[in-house]
DNA sequence: ACAGTAGCCATACGCTGTATGATTTCTGTA
DNA sequence: TACAGAAATCATACAGCGTATGGCTACTGT
């Protein structure tokens, strides 16, 4: 933070030598601690100038746009995937849904921006390529072929992406869906939907909250287990 | 279209009885039309009240916000969507199947508008309710317990959310992965992603465009096995 | 007949991203 | 050491955005 909430004028003219200046690293810092505490419609380009103690216009000498800000801001979060070492003790399987946690937590570190990363392709592309790996060296441990590779990892990729979209849009790691789900359920058109509404109100009788790290262990879980019988395993 | 593309005054005071007047469906149909043909960022209130004829304000009178119009997209994009009657004479395997490709056909049929509706809950969720019956149906007839049949939803759906959303920002139905993926694999910092850069490198020799629909049968594949041998079939 | 309201339009406000250009200081070359 | 050019900042300005406010007219119910 140079100047950080300045209101008034600032001197005009490139900084002397010694003098703190902006950078695209520091400017990324600071647009995403906005997004963290504020959300992702609070980051205007003048707000983070202001954060910045700067003027406006002076953000685009190093970064050409807001577009490229968020960009950055994706490649941030994938930056921060901890990838673990190959670990060839435990099995394909356990290699798997360990990925897919990380990968998945790191999605979740920044709920504001998920879905801007998750939307953003072109900011993806280049940095989203290496956090792949470790999918890669699960399933060809197990021996998989590199079709089956591709597709398997990609099927992986995509739940997790349906699966955060999801968990950013709500709150809280569980929510009650029982009252929620329940009564929408229950006010449906009487034939409509007869399974559904069965099958909730049999739902209701027993445990009623939603888990998201449940839910997320159970669709890995589900992944895994048709990756394994497609292999023949 | 009342009066559409008009620049000049329009007459003030409300309409005469027989004249036409606008309506929230009529609103939303040229909104949909607007984002199918120049994309979601051309959906502003000024042009949709231009293509309407109208002053952008009588839009107000109809829907209270820009953020209503859209929710009102999401509910025309899953109306949309056409849920075959129960069949009893496929295996459930296949019912699954299918209603996995109705639903991802209903997302796909306004690609510009996916982001739009993954990501709003509030109005998703009124309509949603009712279009997974289908995977309910598919799953209690396997014989699976309440418990089951919803996470097991909840992880198809999430897949087809995240097919989607990686589907719709990219364009054509193939494209070729194989200059892309390829030259970024090889420009990759050398040892970085070893097993990646190895079975990229193989699946170059052989095919190399990648197929959305391919994709999605595979990964629906791959779910609807695992499913099945979870519920121990 | 008349009150109330439904449905339209005009104007205006504060906000946005960013184009343009002035100003100052650093940097590389002579 | 002198100086040209580039680098990094700021000031101003513009077109476009969503929408709050309020005025006008014609319908509707009593």
């Amino acid at each position: 933070m140079v100047n950080a909430g300045k209101p008034g004028p600032g001197r005009t003219g490139r900084p002397r030598a010694g003098e703190e200046r902006l950078s695209r690293q520091t400017i990324l810092e600071a647009a995403l601690r906005i997004v963290d505490t504020e959300g992702i419609e609070a980051m205007t380009m003048r707000r983070l100038a202001s954060t910045l103690g700067v003027n406006p216009m002076s953000i685009y000498h190093h970064l050409p746009n807001k577009a490229a800000v968020f960009a950055g801001l994706a490649e941030l979060v994938f930056a921060e995937l901890e990838s673990s070492p190959p670990d060839d003790s435990i099995r394909w399987q356990d290699e798997l849904k360990g990925a897919a946690a990380a990968y998945r937590d790191a999605l979740r570190a920044h709920p504001n921006l998920a879905l801007q990363v998750l939307s953003d392709t072109s900011a993806v592309s280049d940095v989203v390529v290496v956090t792949v790996e470790p999918f890669y060296r699960a399933l060809d441990r197990a021996g998989a072929k590199p079709r089956q590779i591709f597709e398997a990892v990609n099927t992986i990729i995509d739940f997790i992406h349906g699966f955060t979209l999801g968990e950013a849009s709500v709150r809280s790691d569980t929510f009650e869906l029982a009252p929620d789900l329940l009564t929408r359920v229950a006010t449906l058109p009487p034939g409509k939907a007869p399974t559904l509404v069965r099958v909730v109100s049999e739902l209701g009788t027993e445990g009623l909250a939603y888990d998201f790290n449940d839910g997320f262990t159970t669709g890995i879980a589900v992944l895994v287990a048709g990756i394994e019988s497609q292999l023949g395993l």
